[in-house]
DNA sequence: TGACTGTATGCGAATATCCGAATATTCGCG
DNA sequence: CGCGAATATTCGGATATTCGCATACAGTCA
């Protein structure tokens, strides 16, 4: 039975494994939004953010809601914000070794090649 | 400057995403063991676990000490803890779409080929 | 209907992840 | 040193992610 529970632990991180869809999150922590709006503030193409949408969709992280023209998203359940701000104060607590995480495990693209 | 945050978040994200992680995760919350015991408990390959520990080696999301021949994994910070907690109330509290989702994601292999 | 805005989906290529099998490494002991 | 136990690393192939581009779909308004 925890078998379930752990495969839906990682459904979960895996929805928020990247960086894309935590702004995702990080902007509907504010309130319900149309994916127009999301795309404009993230300056992303529009079919990649529709990409990210439609997994977080699919893992239930967000709900939609149509008006109109629009699709409005918003998080399905407010401990999901929780977790990233639980996340922000362990990034904080441990600020030197996670930037030299960051560092090491992407060299996040060389200035110039 | 929030980016390298959202990266770190997604770090994170990733190296829990896998259900062998968690439950390494899980294992660990009870206190700091041996890879030996780990690989007892959860009944899969020597190397593969040995691999998952690596990851979370890597992310930071475990420390090692070593004595003599035994390698001891902990938990770097009890707030991972407090994540798997939260997404635990968050499974039960949308138990029926959360289960519904995971049999539609993952035909979770056929009983028999 | 047709034109237009907003959003979603399909496809292909580059890259990353996962697992098993084989091989290394490290330590303690005789 | 040389052996055995505990753990780590490497390699290869199968599968999955990610992205850009092109296209499809839905809704509104004239």
């Amino acid at each position: 039975m925890p078998d379930a529970l752990r495969r839906f632990k990682a459904e979960i991180f895996q929805a928020l494994a990247h960086p894309t869809r935590i702004a995702i999150v990080e902007a509907l922590q504010e309130g319900e939004q149309p994916a127009g709006s999301l795309i404009d503030q993230l300056g992303l193409e529009q079919a990649n953010i529709s990409q990210h949408l439609a997994i977080l969709r699919a893992k239930q992280v967000v709900t939609t809601r149509r008006a109109g023209n629009q699709v409005y998203y918003s998080l399905r359940d407010p401990v999901l914000s929780q977790v990233l701000v639980l996340l922000r104060e362990y990034f904080y607590s441990h600020l030197s070794e996670s930037v030299s995480m960051l560092d090491a495990m992407r060299p996040p693209e060389p200035l110039r090649k």
